[in-house]
Formats: structure tokens, C-alpha cells, sequence
DNA sequence: CATTATTCGTTATTGGACATAACTATTTAT
DNA sequence: ATAAATAGTTATGTCCAATAACGAATAATG
């Protein structure tokens, strides 16, 4: 097995490459949240509820592909920061509508600003065509995926 | 914020695009490789050692962007599953050289089958054309993200 | 040659993300 | 009225990744 480099048969595989450049992504995100005590997944979240006031729960976790229980302390997390709010729906007593404080607003707008950083960082090198190109080759290796066990019919918000 | 998907602004930004993707991507292949009791991290290991007989840990950890300390894990596994065998280096006795047993050399062709179904699966509705684009600006997204603190000079295998 | 610095593999620990089963309370379907 | 489904929660476990520190061996230095 003469061969250029060592794990030359690994980078045969779309998911090989794509499991090393988002680790890289993932490293620097990390880093750039970490000032604004977030972190990748609670930024995620903090950014949907920014968008969507009064989404519920169960909508949240199937936007963002995250299991239910795992969202809870997600959320609790955020309450906890006081960047979202979470009040009983009134047509439906098990059910709560998150939305952002105004505390929230504010650090989701900053923490925006520092992610586009990050982002254009991540992507330097690649043109907008080839920004565009890999999110569509990226939307449909995303639909080819396995779904997560949750991914049900979601209810409106 | 009337934006048509709940999630279209994190939509801009690769890296989620790309978390979306190696989710799934993620959760098909740990399925795939389970049978074979592997899983991404054992069996990217096998393939590399596998494909360079003699290679030390250090420069696996290297090769495969893993941290030193989590690769003694990771090759215990694999020892103990009688895949690979470690035996002391002759020019220095602080290191050892990974090789595959003949049990490692069946299992990672087999496992190497069910990858490239796997693969096929996941880049199902790209051309071959869209296939290597997609790992070229993945390539370059790597270089451009953060590199492993240990990634310092590797000294030859 | 002796001393210091570096390297190799290891132990220990922790954090982040993700998956599953089971549960109570509430709502919906029959 | 009863059964089934749903919303959120608790508990638990797996996988992967990061860091500090260590002993043994090797390399570098004077």
C-alpha cells in the first residue's frame, strides 16, 4: 500500500473530510462563543427563539434535529442566563412559548456579529459561488442522512 | 423576522450546514460500522494502520487529528479485539509499531465494503464531478480551521 | 560525561454533544 | 368514559475531544 498520505484510503470518504474540517469549525465556534458564555448549541437555540418568538419546545427540537430531553437543559441553561423566557402556552397547559429577553436580544445580536467573523474565517479562500455550491452539496448530503428518531410530524409552534 | 424556515439564519453560516450534514452522516455510519464492532474513531484507526504497517502512535494521533491520550483507548480497543498488534520499536524503546493481525487485515476490508456503501449512500444525487468539489472546499475549510494543539512536527513513523 | 530538555506513551479528569427509556400531566381520539 | 398520543422532564449511557501531569527513554547541550 505505497501511497501519498498516510490516511489516503480515509480521505476516499465524503464524512472523513467533512469530520476534519468541522472539527476545525467546531474548535474555533467553541472559542469564539466562549466569551459570551454560549456554546454551539445554545447559541443555536438562543438564535431560532431570537426568530421565532413564542416557538414551543418540541418545535425547537425538531428545527434544530435535537433530541427533547437533551433540550431541556439547553433551555435551562439560557433561563438560567436570563437570555430567554419561558411561559405556559394558554391553548395548551403541557406546552411552554420561548422567547428571548431583551438581555437576550442584545448578547444574540453580539454573539451574531462574532459568528459571521468566524464564519467568513472558516470559509476564507472559497468564493460566495463556492460558499453557495457547498451548501447545497451540504443540504443534500444533509437529506440523504439519517434522521433523528424525533424527526415526527412537528406541530405549529 | 418573517424568514421562511424557523432556522434560516444559522442557514448562513457553513459550519451549521455542515453539522447538520455530518449528523446524519455520523449516525449512518455508526450503524454501519456497529456490526463489525467498530465505530468511526476504531475504525479510521484500523484503516490507517492497516494501510502503513510499523507506524507509531504518535504519528497516528498526527495522521488523524487525535489527541495522544485518547488514542490509547482507541488502540486498546483494537488490541483487545486481536485486530492489531503492538511490539516495541527497535530504535527506541519509548515506542511501539502498530500493525494489522490477519483477523485486523479481514475485518477492514470488510468494514471498508460496508464504508463505501455507506459513502455512496450518503453522496447519493451528487455527480462525481460535485463529489470532488465538495472535497476540495472541504479541504480548504480544514486548513483554515483550528489545527489540534498537538499537531507539532511528526517525526517520521 | 553529566546535565538539561524533549519526546513517547500513559493515567486521570472533564466537557460537549447525542441517544434511549421511562415517567407525569395534559390533550386528543375512540 | 376510556385509551392513545403528546409535551416536557428525569435519568442514564455512549462517543468524541480537550487538558494537565507523569515516568521512562532519548536527544541536545556544555
Amino acid at each position: 500500500m505505497a501511497q501519498a498520505a498516510p490516511d489516503a484510503t480515509l480521505r476516499r470518504f465524503s464524512g472523513y473530510g467533512m469530520k476534519r474540517a468541522f472539527n476545525g469549525i467546531q474548535a474555533d465556534l467553541s472559542a469564539t462563543l466562549q466569551p459570551f458564555g454560549l456554546r454551539m448549541v445554545t447559541f443555536s437555540a438562543l438564535v431560532v427563539i431570537h426568530d421565532n418568538p413564542g416557538l414551543r419546545q418540541t418545535r425547537l427540537a425538531g428545527v434544530l434535529a435535537i433530541e427533547r430531553p437533551n433540550l431541556v437543559a439547553i433551555l435551562e441553561d439560557l433561563e438560567r442566563a436570563d437570555l430567554i423566557a419561558r411561559t405556559r402556552a394558554e391553548t395548551d397547559r403541557r406546552a411552554y412559548e420561548l422567547s428571548v429577553t431583551a438581555k437576550g436580544r442584545t448578547l444574540c445580536q453580539q454573539a451574531m456579529a462574532a459568528v459571521v467573523d468566524h464564519d467568513r474565517r472558516m470559509t476564507r479562500g472559497l468564493s460566495a459561488d463556492e460558499s453557495a455550491t457547498l451548501q447545497k452539496l451540504l443540504r443534500r448530503i444533509e437529506g440523504n442522512g439519517r434522521t433523528p428518531h424525533d424527526r415526527r410530524k412537528i406541530s405549529r409552534a
